[in-house]
DNA sequence: AGCTTAATTAAGGAGTTACTTACATGGGCG
DNA sequence: CGCCCATGTAAGTAACTCCTTAATTAAGCT
């Protein structure tokens, strides 16, 4: 496939339902590769390689904690996909407008902050 | 990749700029296999597969008119993509369900469509 | 029937993905 | 230092993706 741009790549990096997995057990909080790789079959450096994929895609971040590699959600790149998902059902001008209207609205006033 | 599930499916289609494009132009109305091809430099047969993707996605629908065959968008599976992405984005928590009691209650009075 | 147009199918090739097992790296601890 | 633990890298393989060209199906025209 070769996800040239950023947004092929998230979509090809949410195209798998491991790696979807991995992102739903991360939205919990920050886990380990070990902690995401047990209730996965497969082996641990196929776990590592969809970790990659994720961090390439902006999906997650590694930080390095003694030997253990802790993993956290970014939810960015989810913005752009969210975007043109939105775009394409056709919601900028029947429905999202109105909404994204009214909360500016509800957003402008006194006391919603 | 293998797509084993739906979502799978359409995340995939929906990873290639090439597929993006041909629904970006759907969106304009319906197009035949001829006038979604000629933007690109690929041959005819590469366009074909693509919408075949599209097709087993969900993602376009098919009509034999003569020779012609006629595309045409359908929005549905983008339906699901949102709702993932908007879950793993924290909105319904945060915001989004704030904005559909909005909408709900606009819906709700009379004389708004 | 024969030719053109529109599109798909067939066959194949270069590159990628998703896995495997085996080995390497690097920190904590005896 | 030597050993274990958590992880990453290397190398290899089966299956898949995306493209190609050549042949095929099917409809309309003369």
């Amino acid at each position: 496939m070769g996800a040239q741009d950023r947004l092929s790549a998230v979509f090809a990096a949410l195209a798998d339902p491991t790696r979807r997995e991995i992102l739903s057990r991360l939205r919990k909080g920050p886990a380990t590769v070990g902690e995401l790789a047990e209730p996965f079959e497969m082996s641990r450096p196929a776990v590592s390689q969809h970790l990659r994929v994720l961090e390439n895609a902006g999906l997650i971040e590694r930080t390095a904690t003694a030997q253990w590699r802790t993993c956290t959600l970014r939810t960015e790149p989810l913005d752009d996909v969210a975007d043109w998902i939105d775009h394409h059902r056709g919601l900028w001008n029947e429905r999202f407008d109105l909404l994204d209207e009214r909360l500016r609205d509800l957003k402008g006033r006194p006391g919603n902050g």
